[in-house]
DNA sequence: CAACCGCCCTGGGAGC
DNA sequence: TGCTCCCAGGGCGGTT
């Protein structure tokens, strides 16, 4: 479920819940994720004071601090199909929720992920963001160093193609499968092109593109957002405006074209073969 | 270095 | 109903 806007929307969700709660335990029922979860967590973690929750790309960063003043990061990423949500402790886990932050107020950050491509890390103290998976991500898409000119300058000489070059987290951080693939729809650009190969003016609208539709989709994510954290789990892609996303043999909405769709590393790419080019 | 590909998992839906 | 196959929101790590 989780792209960059989702986890934005879980950030504002569980962080009111978390803020300046302590914690009380960590529970790890399942520590078989991407990465082993280190078992020094559970035991590290409780009397730690919860101090805010800040994003990085689709990572989810929980700062805490004791008593000591010794600070600490839990590193959290949600992969295919993970998802936090709080709730009472009395709420019994059910299948696929590996682990359990309890609080100090009754209540529970709950970490589910029926594929198990999420992770659920420690960051170094002295620096949380030097951790190696977050060291080298590229900008935040919608802050002033992700430009046209910025893209442009690092596709030279590049010969992948457009589609995976915006999808490298080392050239910009939360654009999946989906918002890459609706991004080139609105720039009109088709999604083999060679990353090196494009104008100046075309990765202008590429970067246009991309901040109007994630922007966009924080703002929609915050409808489902109380959905999202209390009762359902479930954040609704069916309430987001998908234009090309998923819609193979449909009408293109601008020219009715049908919509085709292609492979690229594994992933599918929908397009429309007259708007791009 | 850059590019590509396999793979870590479970579940849902289509087709037979 | 049940089997098989394909597909899915990510992205690291190994190979060429």
């Amino acid at each position: 479920m989780p792209e960059l806007p989702e986890v934005e929307t879980t950030r504002r969700g569980i962080e009111p819940h978390l803020k300046n709660r302590i914690i009380q335990d960590i529970i790890v029922r399942q520590p078989s994720l991407r990465w082993l979860v280190p078992e020094h967590m559970a035991s590290k973690y409780p009397g730690q004071k919860i101090i805010g929750v800040i994003r990085r790309g689709k990572y989810l960063l929980i700062q805490t601090s004791s008593k000591d003043h010794i600070n600490a990061t839990i590193l959290i990423h949600l992969g295919m199909s993970g998802s936090l949500r709080i709730l009472e402790q009395r709420d019994l886990p059910g299948k696929h929720d590996h682990i359990d932050i309890l609080l100090d107020n009754n209540k529970l950050l709950r970490f589910h992920d029926p594929r198990r491509f999420g992770a659920f890390l420690d960051c170094p103290a002295d620096e949380p963001l030097s951790h190696k998976l977050l060291a080298k991500l590229g900008p935040e898409p919608l802050s002033d160093d992700f430009s046209g000119e910025y893209l442009y300058q690092r596709s030279r000489n590049r010969t992948l193609s457009i589609k995976s070059f915006i999808m490298d987290s080392h050239v910009v951080v939360g654009l999946g499968n989906i918002y890459a693939t609706e991004t080139l729809f609105e720039a009109g650009i088709h999604p083999t092109l060679a990353a090196g190969k494009i104008s100046r003016k075309r990765y202008a609208s590429v970067v246009l593109q991309a901040k109007k539709i994630i922007d966009n989709a924080i703002q929609q994510g915050g409808t489902t957002l109380r959905d999202f954290v209390n009762v359902s789990g479930k954040p609704g892609y069916f309430k987001q405006q998908l234009k090309v996303y998923g819609r193979e043999n449909q009408p293109c909405i601008y020219c009715q074209t049908l919509i085709r769709r292609l492979k690229q590393n594994q992933r599918s790419s929908w397009y429309c073969p007259q708007c791009q080019h």
